[in-house]
DNA sequence: GCAAAAGTGTTGCCCCTACACCCATGT
DNA sequence: ACATGGGTGTAGGGGCAACACTTTTGC
């Protein structure tokens, strides 16, 4: 049906994800250069338009699968926005998402096919980003301090597991807090989130710490 | 911009309503006869289509208004559905929200502007519905159950305040169990959204219980 | 005075926080 | 042996669930 009230006309929905990563000991956010108008040469957060044939789950993925090349990425479902003049072009409605992803991963594949220029920025240091992105972001780092310990919304980070002090400054860096180290190992290890490996890793110290995975 | 890429062509977005209340110890969503196609005749959520001059929460007031004259209707975000497929006339994304009602505010203002014919139905008893709005309702009476301590969801349906004994048989009414009498008050004195209003009123007993009110 | 609902306190359990010392390893 | 971070236990406070008796009113 071709729609010609102009009332409802040309609508669209973008998806969009803000992807972190925290790199020694601090906190990232994955953007991507546009090349396209409207904002062009401006950075963004990771996203684009839905396709008529496709759920949102499905094209947030697809998103960041032409964008970063990454697939699987678990992600949160998070906030819509829906300020009328938040795309200068058209109507555009934006559904968003939060998710992690291991930053190891991510610096090989900064030439997709559909982007050649993707960089980590600090949270500290962000700069003016397309549309309305900033604010998104800004309520995205809100929503994961406050869900961070409810969800295992950064079982990508660690895809060949991680110990507990390093998680634990991973923890403290999104939290921008310290955290005391045995209420932080009572409580991941209560959480039933997380397995032993029975294997041991170095991380800062000489002594060997001990390996856990997300289930 | 005229759209003209048909992967984005002909888009929209329903925001749409589970509106609820309690009734006699009964839950009961709001249902709206459909007056066109597709699904004429058929009961439905309330909602409609986004106009491209609002934004979502905008909308979903302007539509609650149309088809129910109420205004100020405190809604709770919930999800977003977007199967491909669930509406047969073009592709529509669902926005969701979750309010409730004093049911003695709409059932004088069955006849708006837009609509005729609403309805109260027992979610004991439902009929099947337009679009997905089963699946909607469905995953909607879930997300209550689990928040409705969290929130101050329930502040419409007390317009004129509320005795604890009655407004506990509401919430028993929700989450479909009984609760402990002295534990219940605890809770709700102890939530500070509630305040004494130095007032009684009779519920079912001879004794006249303390009137309190949402903040 | 009796029926019917309103109103009230205490105990145990669990989760969270605060806090200090020994352990394993590399040099 | 010493330096460095890894690993562990306990005590107090707050929220939640279980449980029974007294009070107020209408009849």
């Amino acid at each position: 049906m071709e729609v010609t009230n102009t009332k409802y006309k040309n609508q669209g929905i973008h998806v969009i994800s803000a992807l972190f990563t925290v790199d020694k000991g601090i906190t990232k956010i994955l953007l991507i250069k546009r090349e396209n108008e409207p904002y062009k040469n401006m950075w963004a957060l990771t996203g684009g338009a839905l396709y008529n044939d496709e759920t949102l789950e499905e094209g947030m993925h697809r998103e960041i699968k032409e964008k970063t090349g990454l697939e699987n990425i678990f992600l949160k479902a998070f906030q819509n926005f829906s300020r009328v003049e938040r795309s200068p072009v058209m109507r555009m409605i934006a559904v968003t998402y939060i998710g992690f992803i291991d930053i190891h991963k991510v610096t090989l594949l900064k030439q997709t096919e559909k982007t050649n220029n993707c960089d980590w920025f600090s949270i500290e240091s962000l700069p003016a980003l397309a549309y309305d992105h900033n604010e998104i972001l800004e309520k995205a780092l809100e929503e994961l301090k406050e869900s961070i310990f409810e969800s295992d919304i950064l079982k990508n980070l660690y895809p060949n597991g991680f110990t507990l002090p390093e998680i634990q400054k991973t923890y403290e860096a999104i939290l921008e807090k310290e955290l005391d180290r045995r209420n932080f190992r009572k409580k991941m290890l209560a959480s039933h989130f997380i397995i032993d490996t029975l294997k041991t890793k170095k991380f800062e110290g000489n002594k060997p710490a001990k390996l856990y995975k997300f289930k």
